[in-house]
DNA sequence: GTCTATACATCGATAGAC
DNA sequence: GTCTATCGATGTATAGAC
């Protein structure tokens, strides 16, 4: 059995990774401090010690934080049996998440804190993700890694300019069915032309 | 005339940005401190005060020193008169260029420094060079505002992908020009298949 | 124009009382 | 577990001598 100090411990921790995505989302996850976020939940800066070892050890929890949101919004997914229409929703699902929050996006996917590195387990989990998507897209015909390769970066093409223009809107992220058959497309049409 | 002190001044301003540069380009632009660059340039950090009247400042130097780079790139190009063949010509140099250095490219493209927001004039310039592409993928059959805004985007993402995955390669961006044509093709495919 | 010295702020992290 | 107090590092910016 967990002991009640120990659950409301861990619920104290989530508070605080709470808060920070909070914090973040408004000022930018760089911006973060560790007074600002101790206020938000109201303690004083010496006192996130009790539940993190140091800051990276907080971005840590943020990152496995995020990723199992990612994870959950994933596993929710019935996804349909058409490779072309499961592809589709998989990525469709992706590029929400991303939109979302674009601080979130940053620390999973690129690398916005100078020194800190996801653990191993974290990282193994991101990768999880994009052997999904690989086996998404080899079931729709996308069979070369070069052609994976080249969709995933319009994929996030797509989600920077839709982030970083015009967060609230889906000026690029409403083409992305249709950009989405056009690269699938491709190879039939390099084997009929080569 | 321009008298000889002026010109040492410029001189020694060019010096300093040019070893901004060479600083942002190893530890990020992001953390570039005065105290680094003033020792770079063999001074001390006040001193640097006497050709810039902030950090900004100087941040707005490099940003106008950027754009005049990328400029003279792009004015030194003798572009093909068939159009889809000028579009990847103008399109590799800049790619080429982005990738020539990721934190120069950051700086004009992204908004990484907090708080940084380049003056009009230097804005204006990257509108301009923004339009001469429009210009050429109109040229091209891109002529809808959609299709100029997934090009761009699909651009970025390879830079990105390159960028942030393999500095030195060409992984993604050897297939600017196949992905060129797939894109420069959809319109014309939209029209016999609607 | 360059220097030394310093003000001033922010931040992460630690010591120790309660 | 939370607090006050403080350390130490880093960074921008300014004052004033030379």
């Amino acid at each position: 059995m967990v002991g009640k100090v120990a659950q409301r411990r861990e619920e104290r921790t989530a508070e605080i990774v709470a808060a920070a995505w909070e914090l973040s989302s408004t000022q930018g996850i760089g911006a973060l401090s560790l007074h600002a976020l101790a206020r938000e939940v109201g303690m004083r800066q010496p006192s996130l010690y009790v539940y993190f070892d140091s800051k990276m050890a907080l971005y840590d929890a943020m990152f496995a934080d995020g990723n199992r949101q990612l994870l959950a919004r994933l596993d929710a997914l019935e996804l349909p049996v058409d490779p072309r229409a499961a592809v589709k929703v998989f990525v469709r699902t992706f590029v929400d998440f991303a939109v979302e929050d674009r601080e979130r996006y940053a620390l999973l996917l690129q690398r916005p804190i100078p020194g800190f590195v996801p653990t191993a387990s974290s990282y193994e989990f991101a990768q999880d993700v994009m052997s999904r998507l690989t086996e998404l897209l080899r079931a729709a015909g996308l069979e070369s890694q070069d052609d994976v390769d080249c969709f995933v970066a319009m994929v996030a093409g797509l989600i920077a300019a839709q982030i970083g223009n015009e967060p609230d809107g889906d000026r690029w992220t409403r083409h992305l069915d249709r950009l989405t058959d056009m690269y699938l497309d491709e190879p039939k049409r390099r084997r009929r032309r080569p």
